[in-house]
DNA sequence: GTGAAAGCGCTAACAA
DNA sequence: TTGTTAGCGCTTTCAC
């Protein structure tokens, strides 16, 4: 390995200076500067991360946590996440948590001392994984808590266009398939469905379980969906409502014909289905990209190491934390079939 | 931040039984060690990474280098590799090179020196990749080099497979919609095109393009295979079989009646196109984790910096480091629209 | 403008 | 069994 002491006694200069060359060109000689960094670049010279690191105070690196990398939600969070990360100069540490909240806290304890700061994407544990955390800098998205800052989607609002939307065409009977039990983004939409409730008093909702936020919960959730006597259904995310388009195919349940099903995320699966999934859609990349920047927000509050800072300095939560979302119609919803409107005026 | 001074401090003892009572508890009398651990919990103390690394030469860190985590190939391979990863006691960097060789480069080159070794899966720009690893510890996924460790999925055999599969329902041209131009997996793919038309000289083969190995690429294709009169089609991947599906599907070109499909890698998506792929299955995760035990024995070999080691003692490719692949039939394929075959014997 | 030297937190000789 | 000490590679005062 190249060090500075290498590349300071190929040079004929102290290590500082070789330091400094690299660092702070400008209190250096230009032509000082000029042959040590040639010499640094002969050699193949790379800063060792973990000594300046050291020296810091920080590591250089953050940690992000994913319940699930297959699915493609987080694939995309994620890779909003180190793109973003790369461009404020850290690198990114992945961990998937495997649904598993217990595992999930093991994994914030972990990374804990080898990051500068977290991001907790739909984390399964909230509590204990800030607890894991500790006085961690850490940013969650898709979940909000007391004064941690949190990054997400306008996930209620998409509920609401949805129902607007199947309203629209007619239906007044809509199924909700339910995620993840503990799931916040699951209690975000249901809080949603109130919410259009209360605005369509017209509309009836029924909400049918907690499945697994995966293709098979889909399949799982489509009978019951059928047998609720709902024209229309609103599934947790896109993979869901693949697997309740599979199932109900299956059960020779025409989409969107007979049922018309909306899809949530636009993950770029909504539009591998047959027929495309009516969807809504959320910038997961850009998710991912805010989480970061507010991540590094709190990380620039904070000296390395040592005094912890003056809490009343906290970054306030921006108004920006909230992403917004569209609908985006495609082929998986139409008009009731019962409705009225099946045949259009005049 | 508790350091081993503070503990040390607490606890009555020198820094450097806390070090012991900690890595080494048998080396340290049993009432020092209680009384050390209950303090070190007490304060909630975490070993610095970034020192013990400093001190031992390494980071504990790997890196993992894909070129779209988006895609679902990718997703896996990354959560084999970072579970196999937790259990060698190492964290990952992931990042994604957005299939941009030159970024692909510059990420290797950064990579470098915060990792202990790292992977690199179906690089797009190899020779460079490699040149910027320099000697770090390399293994590489989906593509062969030189004396570089490497794992990947006999490709090669499941394009004889598929086109055995093919065969036998009848067809006698089948094309092969090519994925990203400097790709190994694609020369992997084409080369098993060469074996299987030697061993069934009966079946023609043509071969369309270099597509992006993504929906759009598929779509991209979908004419060009029609327009080849071939009766069957084997996709680089299932995305790119997905894309042809639906472009297909558009044209009113029925599969598997008038076009047969076969898709690549049997990622969770193959099960979602209607009808599901027919397609050539690997594990993924296994893959992944295969890539980090390969990569795990090879840091073994090398002691932590300064001396390279003896090159001799480099471990030789395993027997191992090329996967089974295996044909999943589904329904996207089924007999050639005009063989005699159509119409079952007797 | 440059160099000497003091550590960052930790572990591993070496002593006691 | 425990303590002292010397660094790992780097940055950063503080002198010169």
């Amino acid at each position: 390995m190249v060090t500075v002491r290498d590349v300071a006694r190929e040079s004929g200069v102290s290590i500082s200076t070789v330091s400094r060359a690299l660092a702070e060109p400008e209190r250096v000689a230009p032509e000082t500067r000029d042959r040590v960094v040639a010499v640094a670049n002969r050699l193949g010279y790379r800063p060792n991360r973990a000594a300046s690191g050291l020296r810091a105070g920080r590591t250089g690196a953050l940690g992000l946590v994913v319940p699930d990398l297959e699915n493609p939600y987080f694939a995309s969070v994620t890779k909003g996440v180190q793109a973003r990360a790369r461009q404020t100069g850290h690198a990114v540490f992945v961990v998937d948590a495997g649904e598993d909240p217990a595992l999930e806290t093991e994994l914030v304890t972990g990374l804990r001392s080898q990051t500068d700061g977290l991001v907790l994407c739909s984390p399964r544990a909230a509590e204990a994984d800030l607890e894991a955390a500790r006085d961690a800098p850490v940013v969650l998205v898709n979940l909000r808590h007391d004064g941690v800052p949190s990054v997400s989607s306008d996930d209620a609002h998409g509920v609401v266009l949805a129902v607007e939307h199947l309203r629209a065409l007619g239906h007044r009977r809509v199924a909700y398939v339910g995620g993840p039990d503990r799931s916040w983004s699951d209690a975000r939409r249901r809080a949603g469905l109130d919410a259009a409730r209360e605005r369509y008093p017209d509309v009836e909702t029924v909400t049918v379980g907690s499945f697994r936020p995966r293709v098979e919960g889909g399949r799982a959730a489509a009978d019951l969906v059928v047998a609720s006597g709902a024209t229309a259904v609103l599934a947790y995310n896109d993979l869901v409502a693949l697997g309740l388009v599979a199932r109900l195919r299956e059960r020779g349940v025409d989409v969107p014909r007979d049922l018309s099903v909306v899809g949530f995320d636009d993950t770029f699966v909504a539009t591998l289905a047959t027929p495309p999934l009516t969807t809504v859609r959320t910038d997961l990349a850009r998710l991912g990209a805010r989480a970061v920047d507010r991540l590094v927000a709190v990380l620039g509050t904070r000296r390395p190491s040592g005094s912890d800072g003056d809490p009343a300095a906290a970054p306030t939560a921006s108004p920006d934390d909230v992403l917004p979302v569209e609908l985006v119609v495609r082929d998986s919803t139409t008009l009731a079939p019962t409705s009225e409107l099946s045949v259009p005026p005049r």
